[in-house]
DNA sequence: ACCTTACTCTTGACGCTTCAAGAAAGTCGA
DNA sequence: TCGACTTTCTTGAAGCGTCAAGAGTAAGGT
């Protein structure tokens, strides 16, 4: 057992400001798209990130990958979503084992409806905030921290 | 209805970049307080939290703020930790409405077990990959984002 | 063909958070 | 002193996420 690597106060106090950040932006986010949309944070980004395909549909481990969810997590997600009737899934017919979600016509009008309260409330909660060298800043920084973010052990 | 303020591509690119910290720095941070000490990230932040103070204890609505918890949160938290034996619960004598959280004696070795483990992991989540003039832009940012950060309506 | 292994995804149980409701104590004015 | 209001905290139900287990399909070796 070697000796504790402890924060240094300036490390100390970066720490404690990205913990607030972290607990409160998301809830800022969940809140409001849970009020206006009746979405999880979950929800919408599965929604809006098949509504960027142009045939509205994903495998679900390339949909977990990009939403950044585990493949359990997901398939809750979209359980849910199917039973609203916004996604729909399929099975792959090149290979079995591969569902395929699809972005149901409801599916796309719900993220249409969604987007542009979500949009207000991310510049509300960001980037009102921050200067334009600040977000190019904040890219660089969330780059540095998602470099090999695995394996945290 | 007016005009939706939707994102420039370079707040996109910066927008989905957070996104993707905010879901997995979280994650991790929460899957090694669980497997090294069997705590939540909420959990160890209320108990470190007391333990700072010098005589341990604290009302439940300042160790609220501290933790950045809802009062709920933090009540059913501090229920939890309560019948594993970490914290106690008294009330002020002074007003009948507070409770005070105070930490028990396992309660402080429980932090001072766990505090090593999860310092490794902040530093290996953010401290490595950053340099030193990033830790300042980091702490600067997040005063940003946190300026005045409720009423998102 | 068969067996083993790997891959993709689902399921159910359990734990944590949220939300709405409310209990209990204090405060203030009439 | 009474009542209305506020503040502090708790409770229970419902929803979401995690974890461990497993079902179904494919691929590779013998």
């Amino acid at each position: 057992m070697d000796e504790p690597r402890w924060l240094t106060d300036e490390q100390q106090q970066a720490w404690r400001k990205l913990v607030e950040v972290l607990v409160k932006v998301p809830a800022a986010l969940e809140g409001q798209l849970q009020r206006d949309a009746g979405l999880t944070h979950m929800g919408y980004l599965v929604l809006s990130t098949l509504s960027e395909r142009d045939d509205r549909r994903l495998p679900m481990s390339r949909l977990a990958k990009k939403a950044s969810a585990s493949l359990s997590r997901l398939s809750h997600v979209v359980a849910r979503l199917e039973a609203q009737g916004w996604v729909r899934r399929e099975r792959d017919p090149e290979d079995g084992r591969v569902q395929i979600a699809v972005l149901t016509e409801d599916g796309y009008a719900k993220v249409v409806e969604a987007a542009p309260g979500h949009a207000d409330s991310v510049q509300q909660l960001v980037f009102d905030r921050l200067t334009t060298p600040q977000v190019r800043q904040l890219t660089k920084l969330c780059e540095a921290l998602l470099d090999a973010p695995d394996e945290p052990r």
